[in-house]
Order: structure tokens, then C-alpha cells, then sequence
DNA sequence: GCCAACGTTGGC
DNA sequence: GCCAACGTTGGC
């Protein structure tokens, strides 16, 4: 990142009994790929606009008490991922395989911060300052989505964090 | 488990 | 290119 450029924010949403917080925490360096998104939109994101350094906060969806875990850092740009041509793998696209390459991009994170408290989506709809943040807009189904620095600091601010 | 919202597919 | 049908996401 040079110094003129500013550091972009982040959510990306995963459902933890396929991949935790937790799990990013216990991974080898604290780090992975994040394999297996199959939406334009979101790819687009990875392969345009993430950059080395860009803070991204870990949402978990499609659970009881749905809320941002932790902050993690995108330590690799945006890259091929593999996993849509291996047919044994559950992002496997036929399309790709058919074409011989991936459209598909993922980038690596790496963990940094832990809510000591997660930020829980009924605490952000509480919070007047978080109204018009992406993830709490009807049907914003986007797994990946941009978060202004406001919204991050705010987040930070409700809950708070412990470095790893 | 329900279902609204959204993205994708495919017939025409 | 339209749009109905279908599949998926994800909050509730």
C-alpha cells in the first residue's frame, strides 16, 4: 500500500460450522485463503479492490445470533482460486472445469483481532450510527461487502478488541 | 422450518 | 432481450 493510497474496509460473511473465526484463529500463521465465493459482485471486490493491509471484519451468518467475530487483514491480493476446478472440492463450478480456467479469485486473510464481545447484528440494529451499514440492509445477500471507515470504527467502538 | 429477496438459467 | 422458474442465502 503506498502511503497516498488509504486503506479500505471490509465484511465478509461466513457461517461458522463451515469456517469459524475461530477456526481462521487456529489456522497455521493465523492465516488462509478464502476459497469458495461464487458471486460476481463479491468477486469483483477481491479482484479489484482488496488490497494488502485492507481491514476486514469476520461476520458470522446464518446462525442464531449472527455478529462480527473479529478483524482480520488481507495479507494477498487477489488471486486464481483453485478450488472451483477440483471436482471433489464443494466450490466445484462444471463451468470452469468445461473452460479450463477459474473465474473464481480469493484472497488470504490473516486474523488479527478478537472481540472480547462480538458485535451482534441486534446491537448494530440498535445503533442509530449503523442504519445504513450493508449487512443490515434488507436482502443484502452480498458474502463479501464494502464497509466505510465510519462504520469500522463504530464497529470497533461497540466492541472491544484483544490483538492476537 | 418458513419465506422474502436476490441471482442465475433457459425457453421463447 | 424478456421474464418465469428455479436455487440459494440468511434472517427470523
Amino acid at each position: 500500500m503506498s502511503p497516498k493510497e488509504s486503506k479500505n474496509f471490509w465484511l465478509m460473511k461466513t457461517e461458522p460450522n463451515v469456517f469459524s473465526f475461530e477456526d481462521l484463529v487456529k489456522a497455521p500463521n493465523r492465516t488462509t485463503h478464502w476459497e469458495g465465493v461464487r458471486n460476481y459482485q463479491a468477486r469483483n471486490f477481491m479482484r479489484d479492490s482488496f488490497k494488502k493491509g485492507d481491514q476486514v471484519l469476520i461476520y458470522h451468518s446464518n446462525v442464531d445470533e449472527p455478529a462480527v467475530f473479529g478483524i482480520a487483514t488481507v495479507v494477498r491480493e487477489g488471486y486464481s482460486d483453485p478450488f472451483a476446478l477440483d471436482p471433489k472440492s464443494k466450490y466445484f463450478d462444471e463451468e470452469a472445469k468445461k473452460k479450463g480456467e477459474s473465474p473464481w479469485i480469493m484472497v488470504d486473510v490473516k486474523a488479527t483481532h478478537r472481540f472480547k464481545n462480538p458485535v451482534t447484528r441486534e446491537q448494530l440494529k440498535k445503533e442509530p450510527r449503523a442504519k445504513t451499514i450493508m449487512v443490515l440492509q434488507r436482502g443484502a445477500r452480498l458474502s463479501v461487502q464494502p464497509v466505510s471507515e465510519e462504520h469500522f470504527n463504530l464497529i470497533l467502538e461497540l466492541g472491544s478488541t484483544q490483538k492476537l
